[in-house]
DNA sequence: TCAATAGTGTCTCTAAGACACTATGAA
DNA sequence: TTCATAGTGTCTTAGAGACACTATTGA
């Protein structure tokens, strides 16, 4: 039986159509005794002689194995069974972490940031809508990281209806429409820009630094993301067919 | 390092009050190395030999040592540290399980039911309120689990807020004011009567039986609990002052 | 000039919350 | 008869969603 602390790291890709989700993997190491070379989920053993607490082992992983700095990082679930690793028994505990693209940057070749969405097993749901959604051989992972992958985006986009959550995901410094595009990517549904502009203006999230940004159109206002600790809206936000 | 499972079980007694909440908790062996004879959250090791996956350390362990058969069980976290269990580095993966009042009859002298709320940790909010919320030494867990019992307790207020998780407390068939005592004591505040009903009525999850029973005032429509999963609310629901 | 984008005004809709009211039957 | 309780009718409020509109500026 052993322990291990597994991270999904998410990113907003806004170089990729409007902003795609986008996860780190990492590679294992070629000397590894179980799928050496492969892609996969930064994640290591809890080491009980250095690691205090479980917060620590994440905390070493982000170090080791992503060299990023998360904006947020919070447990997802656990999972524990004979068959997901061929050494034995194991247990990890998934976390989810999320960082803003600008302080993304890849800090060795032995990681890529991919489409989050191309490695989550489909949904039921997504699976009625065709049959294009079947786990792909090409983007399969190592022992059950597809599924953990699944996991972590299941629970992002449920907090991105009803929290501030994405904040984390986006710059220190933007515009609310970039905020909307980031809860449009998570939620797979565009948005109203009314009722997303007036709900976030109406929390103590935003500061108009006075800055204006010059896009494809009208000039934007740049706000200054002041979060401390996720808000809970009183009602999800379900969003709608056209806009 | 070892692994747990720890299970916070509750249900909600009506004979005392309105309505109060109360935990399972279990006299550990006389023999044990740790604590013994002390009354704790019933729990146990996971045993890689016989338990395929974490859900069977569960099952296992509501046969073992609660003998109560929940009508609801979730996975609320997992607490790992060097500190929480004097034989060393352990992890603990909490669960929360509900079980309507008529199902909850003890199974052994080696049980009981207390109130949940003796036994978690006061939070700041409530220790501004006064301070007689400090833990009482009377109600001192043994490990971290006081600590466990309130993140148990928390979740499950929390679910009250948005959810019809609380319906697994409830009897199979109940009336409305009965299910709005047990939202209340797990909300610690008053409801609405109307926007509670309208509320209910408005799901599927509850067929009218066509009975009626008689308590201190007018008679009171018995309903047929429907659930299947929970039902999750648009918006949550607040409560007030009076009524 | 025009198309894309940012942002606003105002209407509707829905459910929560407030409050007053009726009905029932045990104490 | 009283009063605690169950249940309803209707008003207000707040925020989501719909829609139309103006403003700005790059292509």
């Amino acid at each position: 039986m052993f322990a291990t602390v597994d991270v999904a790291l998410f990113r907003i890709n806004p170089e990729v159509g409007s902003g795609q989700l986008e996860l780190l993997l990492w590679r294992r190491k070629a000397d590894s005794d179980t799928f050496p070379n492969c892609f996969a989920l930064p994640g290591g053993y809890v080491f009980e002689n250095t690691d205090e607490q479980l917060q620590d082992t994440v905390s070493r992983l982000i170090i080791n194995k992503v060299g990023v700095e998360p904006a947020h990082i919070e447990q997802v679930c656990t999972v524990g069974n004979a068959k997901r690793d061929p050494r034995g028994w194991s247990m990890t505990v998934l976390h989810l972490a999320l960082v803003p693209f600008s302080r993304s940057a890849l800090v060795s070749d032995e990681q890529c940031w991919v489409p989050a969405r191309h490695y989550a097993n489909s949904t039921a749901q997504e699976q009625n809508k065709g049959d294009k959604n079947q786990q792909n051989n090409d983007h399969a992972l190592p022992f059950d990281h597809n599924q953990l992958v699944t996991l972590a985006v299941e629970r992002l986009s449920s907090k991105a209806l009803y929290t501030s959550q994405p904040l984390y995901l986006a710059e220190p410094t933007c515009s609310l429409p970039e905020l909307q595009r980031i809860y449009e990517e998570l939620l797979q549904n565009k948005l109203h820009k009314k009722a997303f502009r007036d709900r976030l203006l109406a929390t103590n999230l935003l500061v108009d630094t006075g800055k204006r940004i010059q896009g494809r159109g009208s000039p934007t206002v740049l706000y200054h993301i002041q979060q401390t600790g996720i808000t809970t809206f009183e009602r999800v936000m379900q969003g709608h067919k056209k806009d």
